[in-house]
RNA sequence: GGGGAAGUGGCGGAAUCGGUAGACGCAGACGCCUCAAAAGCGUCCGGGGGUGACUCCGUGUGGGUUCGAGUCCCACCUUCCCCA
């Protein structure tokens, strides 16, 4: 036989698919119940299945699996499972517009895009995987739903919502923007209708002091946290409406500038507007006015709108000053928030002073500027403390000392007291949909509303109905509708409405830790075991919601004895986003690189060190075309390298120390030791910026090549040693080159059971630190000396350097610094 | 409008504690190998000046603190994110 080139690149495609395969059909990645070592848990947010996973996708999985393995190979028992969160939107819309069925759509979906993520080498716990439409999860969703409804969490009131009249349903914010239907583009209504709630409210002071146990979160999404929810203390009271022996009642951060109200806004949907409507001789005004307000969604009305509004022709009288002031219905003031009235004190507050520049009303000034006598004319609001004018028994007070003062003597009064706002609401739970999980409730002639039997869940979702887009599927169909009353066994209605899918996201991470348990949602044992979640991995739109449902959820948890602790997530990591070509990979802007292309034709190992390497994780960063070819430059030249040592590494004892003799082989040792130490101290820290550590790898490799290519260099038992250090400090990363060459080496079992090695203090010194020598701050010379190098030596050295000599030439040395093995300041003048 | 984060070569980025700016990679230039190409290998690669040893400038802009600033402080500009 004729010599052959030997093959320049490895095989990538039957190597990983071999791998793959291997890895479950031995179980390397099951998570045991019961084992010794210490608990672990990582976790990625749960995906929607969409149906393809682009390498955007690919960037979140490879971090967190990066994660998982490096934890494993440091002797922790590491849970790292992966799920599907099923339910929503998108598959009804598939069946609206095209006819598919929306379980087949998803489950087709999920078959393909857990496909993709096995292509990516990732070390999931297929085991514990759940998909939160199968009625196996979803009942466990109604399970919740009725604990919470008997402990008065789950209660059912009217609201304000986006209604569409064609489609005949409501839609969340998101989907009214603009004020018209995403779907048909009729303009939406906000209608009154009765839906069901969750009161996360009641958990709202523990949600937000909660916040300030975590310190493994990033502090912005804390802080959106903090904002969402939103606190504030103040203080209700009433205004009594003149001529009608009723009240309005207004909150109020700031009760010292009480004085100062030149009117009231209330909400259009304010309960007092039909009363007023009644006395009122501008009832047409009012009415034309309330209805175009009406219309509009809540986003407009509060950033997109101009503050506008309609007089009553109405007064109330002011409890303190006692003067009367004028009753406005307008469009700023939500009739969700607070008490859906507010007093408007246009000199001290922004929206105020804008809304009586417009409509000409006095405004008052009761607050002095400090460093200022007498009230200016005020060209903007004045919302900063100062000394109290014009208030009556007040006059004097500064204003922080006048908030309390002015505060107690409303409730004195017995017309106000203190009260603390919250900016969020309880989180609508109801939809109008059919893709979710049914609320387990019917509607009894006799007995009303009530909770269907834990013992009759699951309320089963029906197959095969017709879905058109208009109106409740699940209200049309009359085999799920019909039901008996659990109290007396006659006839019912059942609840059409479904849950809001952020219900399924809430508990998930638990079910994953019992997930074949029919008896309960999860055993309390197991959760005691592996919560909470070590470390939580996902992008930053979650910031509050899902990420505020999951921690009310767990405190409930938590009541009702299923958990202990209060936080479920003690470290957070915010991902950032890839892009490509300047802009987020989406399909409506065509650029989304996929993942069966990609791996391919590189490699996903070449895919999973490029995501890697790109930049910092939480950043955004760039996917480019050309960037992978350095990734798999660098497989193939290890490749090379290894494969072409592996039978002399076969019969060659593991010896991670060699004993070195060469300036190359010590700084081959110490590059190797270097990437130890950083994929260490990247993982331990949970800065996980492994861009650096693989920066690394490539001077390992760089200092390989160079040491092979001395006169018998591919037998020298340092550059042997540290091939296979390498191996094991790149497994994390690209997994199975890692495990093919190791296999090839001769290592015994998966070298993802291996152990991380540790970094060498002695491989890690230099002989010689390079001193840098300065002349007022700029560099000037460069010593080699040994490290611990005393001052008066290096001195002695620097001043012999002629560079250094032409620039004190002539001078006085003023001072001298020195930073052992780093640098000396030789400062003249 | 308010709050937050970030601005470093042609590009992605490194410099983790105030101490050699530009590690590592991509792209590019030149060379080797080859009939040729691909792959591979080697050298160079912030800007100005100089044959060269070198030297001056340089981390968005302008100030400041310091022996010394990409890093800390103040103001401004730009971009992105969040809230309104």
């Amino acid at each position: 036989m004729t010599e052959t080139t030997p093959p320049q690149t490895y095989d990538h495609a039957s190597t990983e698919r071999r791998w793959q395969r291997q890895w479950e059909e031995r179980a390397l990645y099951r998570a045991s119940d019961d084992s010794p070592k210490p608990k672990y848990y990582t976790l990625e947010m749960l995906p929607y299945p969409s149906g393809d996973l682009h390498v955007g996708h690919a960037k979140n999985y490879t971090l967190g699996d990066a994660v998982a393995r490096m934890m494993r190979m440091q002797g922790y028992n590491v849970v790292h499972p992966m799920g599907w969160d099923a339910f929503g939107l998108p598959a009804e819309n598939a069946a609206i517009q095209r006819g598919i069925d929306p379980s087949q759509w998803t489950h087709q979906n999920i078959a393909n895009m857990e496909r993709q993520l096995r292509l990516l080498g990732t070390s999931y716990d297929w085991s514990r995987e759940i998909a939160s439409c199968e009625p196996e999860y979803y009942r466990w969703n109604q399970w919740f739903f009725l604990k919470m409804y008997e402990r008065g969490l789950a209660y059912k009131r009217e609201a304000p919502v986006n209604w569409c009249p064609k489609d005949q349903t409501v839609l969340a914010n998101e989907q009214a923007e603009g004020g018209v239907c995403w779907r048909c583009g009729s303009p939406v209504e906000r209608r009154n209708l009765s839906q069901w709630f969750l009161k996360i409210t009641a958990y709202a002071d523990e949600l937000l002091n909660g916040l300030d146990d975590l310190p493994g979160w990033p502090e912005r999404i804390k802080t959106m946290q903090r904002n969402w929810i939103g606190r504030s203390q103040g203080v209700t009271f009433s205004f009594e409406i003149e001529r009608l022996g009723q009240h309005i009642r207004v909150f109020t951060t700031r009760p010292d500038t009480t004085f100062g109200v030149t009117f009231l806004a209330i909400a259009a949907e304010h309960p007092v507007v039909a009363k007023l409507l009644e006395i009122s001789k501008r009832s047409g005004e009012i009415e034309r006015f309330i209805q175009g307000v009406k219309n509009k969604s809540e986003l407009e009305r509060t950033s997109l709108m101009e503050k506008d509004g309609v007089f009553t022709g109405i007064y109330a009288v002011n409890p303190l000053s006692h003067e009367r002031v004028p009753i406005w219905v307008t469009n700023y003031v939500l009739a969700e928030y607070g008490t859906g009235a507010v007093m408007g004190v246009p000199a001290h507050d922004e929206r105020d002073f804008e809304f009586a520049r417009k409509h000409a009303l006095p405004i008052v000034q009761v607050i002095l500027p400090p460093g200022t006598t007498e009230p200016e004319t005020l060209h903007e609001a004045y919302v900063s403390e100062g000394r109290m004018i014009a208030s009556g028994d007040f006059t004097g007070m500064a204003s922080k000392r006048g908030l309390r003062a002015v505060g107690d003597r409303l409730t004195q009064l017995g017309v106000g007291e203190w009260t603390v706002n919250y900016r969020f609401r309880d989180w609508l739970l109801s939809r109008q949909r059919y893709w979710g999980t049914p609320i387990p409730i019917v509607y009894c002639e006799t007995h009303g509303e009530q909770p269907v039997p834990y013992a009759e869940l699951p309320v089963l979702l029906p197959t095969n109905i017709p879905i058109t887009g208009e109106g409740s599927p699940l209200a049309r169909d009359e085999n799920f509708m019909r039901a008996t009353c659990p109290v007396c066994g006659g006839p019912a209605r059942r609840e059409s409405d479904t849950m809001d899918t952020f219900m399924d996201s809430s508990w998930y991470f638990l079910r994953y830790l019992d997930p074949h348990n029919d008896r309960e949602p999860f055993s309390t044992a197991l959760a005691q075991h592996w919560m909470p979640v070590d470390q939580y991995i996902g992008g930053a739109e979650h910031a509050v919601l899902h990420l505020l449902y999951a921690r009310f959820f767990y405190r409930v948890c938590r009541d009702m004895g299923l958990v202990e602790g209060d936080e479920p997530f003690t470290r957070l990591f915010n991902q950032g986003t890839l892009i490509y070509g300047g802009e987020k990979m989406s399909k409506s802007r065509g650029n989304v690189v996929g993942i069966d292309a990609t791996v391919e034709q590189h490699g996903v190992d070449a895919m999973r060190l490029f995501l890697l390497a790109a930049g910092p994780p939480e950043d955004v960063t760039d996917w480019t075309d050309t960037g992978i070819q350095g990734r798999v430059r660098f497989l193939n030249r290890l490749w090379r390298l290894a494969d072409a040592a592996a039978p002399r590494l076969r019969e060659l004892p593991v010896d991670p120390l060699p004993a070195t003799a060469t300036p190359q082989e010590k700084s081959l040792l110490r590059a190797l030791h270097l990437a130890y130490k950083s994929a260490l101290d990247e993982a331990n820290t949970r800065r996980f910026h492994f861009n650096t550590t693989i920066a690394r790898l490539d001077e390992v490799l760089n200092a390989l090549t160079e040491l092979s290519r001395t006169p018998g260099g591919e037998k020298n038992v340092v550059y042997l040693q540290a091939l296979r250090g390498t191996l094991l400090a790149l497994a994390p990363f690209a997994p199975h080159i890692a495990e093919e060459l190791w296999e090839r080496m001769g290592g015994e079992e998966s070298i993802h059971l291996q152990t991380f090695p540790q970094p060498n203090a002695g491989v890690l010194a230099l002989d010689e630190v390079t001193v840098v020598v300065q002349v007022n701050g700029k560099v000037r010379a460069r010593l080699q000396v040994p490290p611990r190098t005393g001052e008066e030596d290096v001195a002695a050295l620097a001043l012999q350097e002629p560079a250094v000599q032409t620039q004190i030439d002539g001078k006085t040395l003023r001072k001298r610094v020195y930073v052992p093995d780093k640098l000396l300041n030789l400062v003249v003048s």
